[in-house]
This record gives structure tokens, sequence and C-alpha cells, in this order.
DNA sequence: GTTTAATTAAACGGAACCGTTCAATAATGC
DNA sequence: GCATTATTGAACGGTTCCGTTTAATTAAAC
């Protein structure tokens, strides 16, 4: 995903380019984006916490924003391969929502992914398309993935559902309940917000099952 | 809520106060603020808009900071006045819930709010406080409105409901759906949101009567 | 008119940061 | 060795901003 060679030929002569730089750059560019928000974060510091030079890192990205864009797709590419909880191996139905909650939940919950989303969100004012590409590598990835399971329910006449993909917003929406502006106000308790995830999962699942359980 | 008179005996002498600045200054605030960041506002625009010296600025506020908090608390105000859709005056519960559902959703759909919850949930960071502050003011109270007029359908035997204010969540979390985030990443579309927001509240009013409609 | 306090414009010191330039050095192929 | 490219450190010009100071002006009470 991270391209290093800059579209030129391959340099046979001279210093090669370190590849593991690149990397580096953009992973520093992550912890101080997504910590401090784009307008604090210095390019200086972000070189620094790499270990590189300022003048690698405008080499390698240009300008600051494309760097924040390549950190934007890095973080969402991390998304993506941490997004499968699709291999639900439950038993029974209300398990595997259940575990599909869960999951969501816990993802959801990190202190990254928190982070990542409040300053994504304010960026987007300034470039749009980098809500689009996380809203593809993550919601509505999970979205259709959780709608692909109430799918399997209702063909083996489990659940009796017209509008998946709308059954699976309205779970998804129970699961996140309240918790998800508490938590992104900064106001989740440490200390119980894991007890209370597991109940409100439960009885979202409950709930939902309860509705659309064929007759 | 605006306290002028800076704890100090009231002055008869010297040239007074104009209180209409300390409120102008805290709406520009605003303005900037919401609309840029914190860090990305500087004292001297919103004074400009203020129509205002820097110093008065500096005289009234103190810091930065101490303004930022003054313009969360307006804000707040705000809202607090403008969130009585408690008055549901109408004649059936179905109709009432997706009254408040509509009602909601155009609420937070304003582009004002958008930007507040946005810059507000990056602040928290720094500032928990104005995090509870915002949901006290806000979310908090709307839940436990909507949790309240279930509260009444149980009582008028309409509704069977353990547990209202985790009803309430539930309701609320579906009304919401995945429009919640696609509206902060951005990615809502102008025309057709409001209709898919109708269906939305509708569907998951009628999801939410028909598990819990007393039999 | 005099006194008192609020307000202003202008300027300042200090800091931070962006993006660039330049000379020096490092790592490769020949 | 030489040529070539990557990388570095240091410095620079330009900008922005915070928070303060100062001298001048304004609006009220007396």
């Amino acid at each position: 995903m991270l391209e290093d060679s800059n579209n030129k030929v391959k340099n046979t002569l001279g210093r090669p380019v370190d590849a593991g730089k690149s990397v580096a750059i953009v992973k520093a560019a992550c912890t101080e984006f997504f910590n401090h928000g784009f307008a604090q974060s210095s390019i200086e510091s972000i070189a620094a916490r790499a270990g590189v030079s300022k003048v690698t890192v405008y080499n390698r990205f240009g300008t600051k924003e494309a760097l924040f864009v390549a950190a934007v797709e890095y973080e969402c590419d991390s998304m993506r391969d941490a997004l499968d909880f699709t291999d639900v191996a439950a038993i029974n139905l209300r398990d595997a929502l259940i575990d599909f909650g869960v999951n969501m939940n816990a993802f959801l919950d990190r202190d990254e992914m928190i982070r990542f989303e409040r300053h994504l969100a304010v960026e987007t004012e300034h470039n749009p398309e980098i809500g689009r590409l996380f809203l593809e590598a993550g919601p509505r990835r999970m979205h259709r993935s959780l709608s692909g399971l109430l799918d399997k329910a209702v063909e083996s006449g489990k659940l009796d559902i017209d509008d998946t993909m709308g059954a699976a917003e309205q779970l998804a929406g129970m699961i996140k309940g309240m918790a998800d502006l508490e938590r992104r106000m900064g106001q989740l308790n440490p200390k119980t917000r894991h007890v209370e995830a597991h109940k409100r999962v439960t009885n979202a699942v409950d709930m939902f099952l309860q509705c659309y359980a064929a007759n």
C-alpha cells in the first residue's frame, strides 16, 4: 500500500531508498496526528519520532496534508485487517450476534480508535474524501458484514427480515446506544464500561430477536 | 449566565462596562471555535468579529481557554432552550414517538450542531469537563425526556417495559443508525438525508412498538 | 471641568511552525 | 578511486499567534 518508488524507474545507481523509513514516518504521523490533531502536530516532531530528518519527510510526502492522507490510509488499512469478526463460529444465532456486538464494542472502545475518529471527523471539514475512506474501510464494511450474517439467518429460516441492511443498522445502533457519544465526549467510566456494554449488547440482541425471529 | 460584573462591587464611577460586548465576544467565539477549532481560531479574529479590541477580550475572559469554556457553556445553554420536544401533543403513541425521532434528527442534522460536536469531542481530550457539560445539556437531557415519554405510556398501559431508560437508549440508537456517523464524517447526501431519516425513524418506532407493546 | 474606569490602536517579545535551501555525509554501483 | 542518489543538520524567510504594555481616547459620575 505504501508506494515507495515514487513512480520513478527503479534506480540502480546511488544510495538506495530505505523503504522502512516511509513506514516509520507514516506510523509516527499516525501517532502525532491522531493524538494531537493535524494543526497541532508538527512535521518536525513526526520526523523526530520516526528517527528521520524533516527533509526526508518532505522528499517522500511533499506536504503536510499529503502525509495526513497517507496516515489516514494506513490507519484504514489496519482497520480492514482487524475488522474480521465475520467468522463467528457460534452455535446458535443469539450467541453469534452477541459475539459480534461485543467484538464491535471492544473494537470501538480502544483509545486509538476513539482519538482517530475524533480527529478524523474534524479534518473531514477540510477534506471530505478522508471521511469516505474511513467509512468504507470501517463502519460500512462492518455494516455489510452484520447484514450478511443476518442474510444467512434469514436463508436458514431463523429470522424473518425484509431489509437486512436496515435491520443490521437497527441492531448496530442499539448496540452503540448512548455509549458511543459518552465515549467520544470522554465520559465513559473505565471501570464499568465493559460490563455495561455487555449488558447493552445482550439486551439489544434479545430485543432484536424477539422482533425478527421467524414464527 | 454571563456574569459581567467580574465579582467586583458595582462601580458607579468611570466608564461603565458594556454588557453587550461580552455577549458579542462569546457569540463570535462560538462561530470561530466551532467552525475552525480551538487552535485554529485566533483571539484577534474573534475580537474583530465581535467588533471589539483584543485587549477587551483578555480583560473579560483572561485566557483563550477560559473563552472557549464560556463559548461551550453558551452553546449548551442554547441547546437546553432548543431541546424542548417534550410537549408532544400527538394523539397516539406511535405519532408521538415518530415526532420525537424526527425532531431529534432535525436537531442533530443542523450544520452548527455537527461542527459543534466534532470540535467539542476533540477538545474533551484537553478538558474532559466540557464533555460532561455538553452531555448534560443535550444528549442525557434528551434521553431522560424520551424515557419520561415511555414512562407515561407504560403507566397508561400502552407499553410493557421494565427498564425505560434502556429502552429509550435502544430507540434513540436505532433512530440515529449509521447516519450519525455518516453525518459526522461529512458523507450524508443533502438531498436524500431527510427522506432517509424519516423512513429510519418510522421503521425504528414500528419495530420498537412491536416489541414493547403491551399485550 | 475633573476624576475614574473602560476601551482602543499599535506595537512588542517570544514562540512555534512550514517549506526551502545548502553544504556535508552516507551508501550504493561502477 | 569516481559518479550518483539518499539523507542529514543547520539555518533561513515568512507567517501566525499569544499575551502584554503603553499612550491615547471615551463615557460615565461628581
